[in-house]
DNA sequence: GGCTTAAAAGAAAATTATTTTCTTTTAAAA
DNA sequence: TTTTAAAAGAAAATAATTTTCTTTTAAGCC
């Protein structure tokens, strides 16, 4: 049993060929656009319908296997969700990283400030990466 | 002169009626969506083209007079870029609120993490407001 | 205040992104 | 194996955004 299997089957999603290697993808890839995951999928499966990616991307999206990270001037990408972590994003070379940074302390000040309670922060940085310097 | 009208001189825009309404309804608002904009402009231009309110917007935003704003699950929002501050969506009634907090710390850590210069930052919670718990 | 003109507006069509519907196929459970 | 609810694929529908083309207009100049 491969791993992705395993995450749809915690998941209760059926584990088709189709979905075991979007996550199989995402997984490699880290963050991945629906476009490249379509492309990268038509390879093996040549008559994958696009619906098809939607149509999981968006179940799995639901049921808390994937996040969309949207990125400023960008299309969206789509992770696994892990360990809480911020993006950084090169202007130049389109690159993006995730960065272990601690954001607890925004996010208590932000709860104090605005009385809300707070349930996921999304923090995305843009700027250079050493190799476009 | 009016407010908005001055804006469009600053950033080399002429100040057609329909950019001085779209600046101003983003001024009432703080953020609104396109499709928002859209309408409440229908209503004292009846004959406006959407493609009038992307063409300006994508403008305005390439100039550097507003910015687009990705919330999660739901559609963008423009704000007029003033100083820098966060966001925070109520999940149960969607309202957007700016949050004063300071990023400095958070984005000094990351660049020391990442080796990237940063430019700029986005930084938006989900959670419930105090009016919808 | 009347010209001039580059830029903007508006209308329509084109493109791109996403969802829905419907029929066929298949994973998984019995 | 057989059964069946769910998923895949194809096609069409809908939504979002951009482009093209013609008409109108803001702003600079006299
Ligand atoms: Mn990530
Ligand atoms: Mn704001
Ligand atoms: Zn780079
Ligand atoms: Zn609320």
């Amino acid at each position: 049993m491969t791993e992705s299997t395993l995450l749809l089957k915690e998941h209760h999603l059926k584990a088709t060929p189709q979905r075991i290697k979007i996550i199989s993808m995402i997984e490699e890839h880290g963050h991945i656009t629906i476009e490249d995951l379509y492309k990268e999928m038509l390879e093996q499966f040549p008559s994958v319908s696009l619906a098809t990616i939607y149509k999981n991307i968006n179940q799995m999206a639901q049921s808390g296997l994937i996040r969309e990270i949207k990125i400023p001037k960008a299309k969206s990408v789509f992770e696994l969700i892990k360990e809480p972590h911020l993006h950084i994003v090169c202007d130049s070379c389109g690159k993006i990283e995730d960065i272990p940074v601690e954001t607890e302390n925004i996010i208590k000040e932000a709860e104090k400030l605005s009385g809300y309670k707070i349930n996921e922060s999304f923090v995305t940085l843009r700027g250079t990466c050493p190799e476009c310097r």
